[in-house]
RNA sequence: GCCGUUGUAGCUCAGUGGUAGAGCACUUCCUUGGUAAGGAAGAGGUCGUGAGUUCAAUUCUCAUCAACGGCUCCA
C-alpha cells in the first residue's frame, strides 16, 4: 500500500500502481470524468500513469492551468494525427501548448507539399472525427538506442535531433489511434475530451527559431472541452480587435499611412498631433524638473560618426542606405546618441558639470524588415523620448534610481500597473560579434546595474543575450489592455561609446576620467506609446490627452449664439472645444459624440440659455446634471492641469 | 527577409468571364427636435498596380506593391 496526500492534507491509502484517475474515481465519478492530468510530487503526469510510491497528488482539470496546457498539448497530437492521415510521410518537429495566446501549435516538414488555410477546415473535420473515437493516449518507455534506430529507419532528422539531447532511460512515446510520437508528455486520458476545435492559422517558422535553418510549416489552433467556451473565446478575440490601436487610430483620426509615403511611415493627423504635443509637454516638464537640458540635433550625419560609435558594423542592415553628397556618405540617424555625445564633447567638462543630462524628442529612421512592421508599434520613422546622462561611476547609482523614479511617475499618470523590468545581459559567446569585446567592462557594468536594482527593491528578471551591443540594458515590458506585450522603454548603460568617442571629464584630482552613459527613454517612442495608449484606454483618453475635450451640442440652432459664447469661454480657459452646429436631433449629436469618445458633451437648450448654465454629459457615463459655466470650466481645468486619469 | 491570407466607394462589406452593389459617412433640401441613429434626393469606384490568356478580365494566370496572421529581428 502507498500513501497519497491530497491538497487538503488528507492522506489516503491505495495499492501501489494506482493511477490518479483511480484516486479520482474513489472520490467521485463526477470528478473522475473531469480529470485531465495530475500533479504528482510537483510534476505533471498522465492521469493514467501508475503511481508506485508515496506521493502528494493534485488532480488537474480544465480549471487548472496545467490541466489546460495538457489538454492543448494533447490537441496538438490530435492535429498531428489528422495531418499525418492527410499528408503521409510528414515529419514532425515539436507541438507545444501555449498559454498566451491560448492553444497550441505543431511544427512540421511537409516536404514539397504545401498547406494552405483552405486545408484547415478539412483538418478540423478530421480532428473532430478522430476526437470522437475517444482513443486513449498510451505512454510507452523506450531505450534510447531503440528510439534512435526507429527514427533512423524513418529518416526523421528532426526527431533524431530531439533524441540527441535526451538521456537514455527517460525516453517516452505516446500513441493515440494510428499516431505515435516521441513525447515526454503528459497527456489527457483520451481524445474524447476534445469537443471544440478551431485551427486558427498556418505560418512558416524557422527550425529551432534560426532563420538560417529550413522553414517548417506551423499550424496554430485552440481547443475546448465544449463548444460554448470556444464561442466565448472567439467572441473575446472579436472584442480585442475593436480595441486594436490600428482600428481605433483610424476611427479616431489619430494617424494614417499611405502607399505614396511608404511602409512604416506614419502620417500623424490633427487628433494624433494633439496627443503628441501633450506627451511632449509632459516629458519636457518632467525632464526640466529632473535637471535635464534640452537639445536639438539634425536627422542625418556622416558615415564616420557611426563608424566611431560602432553602430554601423552592427546595424548597417537596419539603417536606410547612405546618401552621397560632396563625396561624403550621409546616413539618416537611427539613434540620437552619437549626436548627443558630440554635444557633450563640444565643451570641456569637469566633475562639476556632472551629471550632464541632455534630452531630445529625436526623430530616428530604422529600416525595419518589411515583415516586422506593425501599425504604430513597429515603424520606420520614430520619435524617441530620448536622453543621455553622462555621469561618474560614483553618481551612477543615484542617476539610475532617478531614472527609475521617472518611470514610476509616468506609470502612475498613465495607470500602468502591470510591467516587468528585464535586465538584459550580453552573451559571452557572442563577444566581438553581437557585443563589444570588453569582458571586464561587461561584468563590471552588469554587476553595477544588478546591484542598483536589488538595492532599490525593483523587481526584475534577467535575460542573457538581450543586451545592447555597447552595454547591459533594462527593458520595461508592458501589456496593452488586449494582452499584447511589448517593450515600452529601454534604459541602457553604456561603457563602450564613452571610450569610442574619447569622452572625458576632468575629475577633482585634475585628471581626465571616462564617464558612464545612461541611455533612457521612459516614454519609448511617440509611435509605440500612442499605440499602447489607444489600446490601454480603448480610445477613451483622459481629458488632458483627448484630442477634443468638449463638444457643445445645441438642441437647435436657436441656441447657437449662446453655444458660441460658451465655446469662447472654454477656449479662453485653454480647453479644446467644438460646437456640433449641424441641424440634427440631439439624440444623433450625442450618439456621434459618444462614438468619437469626446470626454465631455455640453447639451445646451432653452433652459440652459435662460439660466446661463450647461447640461454636462460624460462620455460612457451619461448625464451628470446641470452646472454653471464657470463651475464647469474650473472643474475641467483642474482635471486637465492635474492630468487626472478620468476614472 | 521567410511562410500563409487579403486587396471592390471615405468606412464596413456583398458580387460577377460581358466594363459594379448595400449600409453608414458625405452634399443639398425639408425638419428646430431635450440625452445613443428624423425624412427625402444626390454625388461618389480605371474593382491595389503591371503584364498575360481570351472576341471580352474587376473576375482566370503570372509578376509587383501594400496590409493582415505567424517566424526571424528590434541600437
Amino acid at each position: 500500500m502507498i500513501n497519497i496526500t491530497l491538497p487538503d492534507g488528507a492522506v489516503r491509502q491505495y495499492e501501489s500502481g494506482v493511477t490518479a484517475l483511480d484516486v479520482a474515481k474513489s472520490i467521485s465519478e463526477g470528478l473522475a470524468r473531469k480529470v485531465l492530468a495530475a500533479n504528482v510530487n510537483g510534476e505533471v503526469w498522465d492521469a493514467t500513469r501508475p503511481i508506485t510510491q508515496d506521493a502528494t497528488l493534485k488532480l488537474l482539470t480544465w480549471d487548472d492551468t496545467d490541466g489546460k496546457l495538457t489538454f492543448w498539448h494533447s490537441s496538438a497530437h490530435l492535429l498531428a494525427e489528422a495531418i499525418e492521415s492527410m499528408f503521409p510521410g510528414v515529419k514532425f518537429w515539436v507541438g507545444p501548448a501555449l498559454e498566451s495566446p491560448k492553444g497550441f501549435y505543431y511544427d512540421m516538414d511537409l516536404g514539397d507539399k504545401k498547406l494552405t488555410e483552405d486545408d484547415l477546415a478539412t483538418l478540423e473535420k478530421k480532428m473532430n472525427e478522430l476526437a470522437k473515437k475517444s482513443n486513449s493516449y498510451v505512454r510507452k518507455e523506450m531505450p534510447k538506442a531503440e528510439a534512435v534506430q526507429y527514427f533512423t529507419s524513418k529518416g526523421d532528422e528532426y526527431k533524431l535531433d530531439l533524441l540527441s539531447n535526451l538521456e537514455d532511460g527517460k525516453i517516452t512515446f505516446y500513441t493515440q489511434g494510428d499516431f505515435t510520437d516521441l513525447c515526454r508528455g503528459p497527456h489527457i486520458p483520451n481524445t474524447g475530451f476534445i469537443k471544440a476545435i478551431k485551427l486558427t492559422n498556418v505560418a512558416g517558422a524557422y527550425w529551432k527559431g534560426d532563420e538560417k535553418n529550413k522553414q517548417l510549416t506551423r499550424v496554430y489552433g485552440v481547443t475546448f472541452p465544449n463548444q460554448k467556451e470556444l464561442d466565448e473565446h472567439l467572441a473575446m478575440l472579436e472584442e480585442a480587435k475593436k480595441r486594436d490601436h490600428r482600428k481605433l487610430g483610424k476611427e479616431l483620426g489619430i494617424y494614417t499611412m499611405n502607399d505614396d509615403i511608404g511602409p512604416g511611415l506614419i502620417l500623424w493627423m490633427p487628433n494624433g498631433t494633439v496627443i503628441i504635443e501633450e506627451l511632449e509637454k509632459l516629458a519636457k516638464e518632467t525632464e526640466e524638473d529632473a535637471g535635464y537640458k534640452r537639445v536639438v540635433t539634425p536627422h542625418i550625419a556622416k558615415e564616420n560618426l557611426y563608424l566611431t560609435s560602432g553602430h554601423l558594423p552592427y546595424y548597417a542592415d537596419s539603417m536606410f542606405p547612405a546618401m552621397e553628397m560632396d563625396g561624403e556618405k550621409y546616413y539618416l540617424k537611427a539613434m540620437n546618441c552619437p549626436h548627443h555625445h558630440k554635444i557633450f564633447d563640444a565643451e570641456p567638462k569637469s566633475y562639476r558639470d556632472m551629471p550632464y543630462r541632455i534630452a531630445e524628442y529625436g526623430t530616428c529612421y530604422r529600416y525595419e524588415q518589411s515583415g516586422e512592421l506593425f501599425g504604430l508599434m513597429r515603424v520606420r520613422c520614430l520619435h524617441m523620448n530620448d536622453a543621455h546622462i553622462y555621469c561618474t561611476k560614483e553618481q551612477f547609482a543615484a542617476e539610475f534610481r532617478a531614472v527609475n523614479d521617472m518611470y514610476q511617475k509616468y506609470f502612475k499618470i498613465f495607470g500602468i500597473d502591470k510591467y516587468v523590468m528585464r535586465l538584459s545581459l550580453h552573451d559571452p559567446e557572442k563577444l566581438g560579434q553581437k557585443y563589444v569585446n570588453q569582458p571586464e567592462l561587461w561584468k563590471e557594468t552588469e554587476d553595477m546595474v544588478r546591484t542598483v536594482l536589488v538595492e532599490s527593491n525593483i523587481p526584475f528578471v534577467e535575460v542573457k543575450g538581450e543586451g545592447a551591443f555597447y552595454g547591459p540594458k533594462i527593458d520595461v515590458q508592458i501589456w496593452s489592455a488586449i494582452g499584447r506585450e511589448f517593450t515600452l522603454a529601454t534604459n541602457q548603460v553604456d561603457f563602450a561609446q564613452p571610450r569610442s568617442f574619447n569622452l572625458s571629464f576632468t575629475n577633482n584630482n585634475n585628471e581626465p576620467e571616462i564617464p558612464l552613459i545612461i541611455h533612457r527613454a521612459p516614454l519609448g517612442t511617440h509611435e509605440r506609446f500612442i499605440g499602447f495608449l489607444l489600446e490601454h484606454y480603448a480610445g477613451k483618453f483622459p481629458v488632458w490627452l483627448a484630442p477634443l475635450q468638449v463638444k457643445i451640442l445645441p438642441i437647435s440652432d436657436k441656441f447657437m449664439d449662446y453655444a458660441s459664447d460658451v465655446k469662447k469661454k472654454l477656449k479662453k480657459a485653454g480647453v479644446r472645444v467644438e460646437i456640433d452646429d449641424r441641424s440634427e436631433k440631439i439624440g444623433k449629436k450625442i450618439r456621434e459624440a459618444e462614438l468619437s469618445r469626446v470626454p465631455y458633451m455640453l447639451v445646451i437648450g432653452e433652459k440652459e440659455m435662460t439660466e446661463g448654465k450647461l447640461s454636462v454629459r460624460r462620455q460612457g457615463k451619461g448625464d451628470l446634471g446641470v452646472l454653471a459655466v464657470e463651475e464647469f470650466i474650473s472643474s475641467i481645468k483642474e482635471e486637465i492641469e492635474e492630468r487626472k486619469s478620468g476614472e
